[in-house]
DNA sequence: CCTTGACTTGGAGTCAACTCCAAGTATTAT
DNA sequence: ATAATACTTGGAGTTGACTCCAAGTCAAGG
């Protein structure tokens, strides 16, 4: 698969695609004679994956850890396996902060549904 | 309450809170007669309202508009529900999409967990 | 009054994560 | 074979959101 059709298929621009590539993010993509990217299936799910997890917030940065030590092989399971409970945490963390700020926006929205704000109260507004 | 204090209460940079003023995020902060910032109760009121929507993610442009609305007053309720409405769902569906991930992540943590992977089977776990 | 430390400004610098560019090479359609 | 299109590279530029800096002003203690 070449890198448009990756590009295309996924809504990632080849730019970013190659940006990846770069920084270590998506190592080992093959090429052809002429020196053109060949994206295989794997390839494919790594991107896919990388995707789904920048999505999320996780950064590059330790996705980029993640890549490397699964490309050392199986004697890394164990930091691996790290590596994802930690972002696991970090990532349920930001999902109940966020829960939280949710929650309050309602409550700021049910305020101004209520059209009982007079001037004075735009306060309470901005406090809630 | 001076520019220390309330970096220091709401864990916010004075050099963060300078430029939330610049940029129209937090105006109309009064000074002394020497020019020194004076936060009264109402401005920390939205320092720590900035701070959470910016936690959740909700872009400074976004705040700055709901700010500005705020300023012009009862003749724009509407338009700032609006945009508390519209940030809601863009909120909500993040996190959504987070909450995926974080049950994407578990999956693979429980791979892990389960010290049955084999080499030729890091595929599946990259997939999953 | 003088020193010390906190505050002021405008503007420059930083960081993560892209995004764009120019010059060149490869592939494909005619 | 040639033109048009897609790909390559290294490096520069952009964006959002800060963060730092220098030079100057202000305020509180001795």
């Amino acid at each position: 698969m070449k890198i448009a059709e990756v590009s295309q298929k996924f809504d990632i621009s080849a730019d970013t695609l190659r940006y990846y590539e770069r920084i270590g993010l998506l190592p080992g993509v093959n090429r052809s004679e002429g020196g053109i990217r060949d994206y295989t299936e794997e390839d494919c799910n790594w991107v896919e994956f990388i995707k789904c997890m920048r999505g999320a917030g996780l950064s590059i940065e330790s996705l980029i850890e993640y890549v490397s030590l699964f490309q050392q092989g199986e004697k890394t399971l164990k930091a691996r396996k790290e590596i994802l409970i930690d972002q696991r945490e970090e990532l349920e963390n930001r999902i109940i902060e966020m829960q939280e700020t949710l929650e309050r926006l309602d409550k700021k929205i049910e305020y101004y549904e209520s059209h009982l704000i007079p001037a004075q109260d735009m306060l309470v507004i901005a406090e809630n």
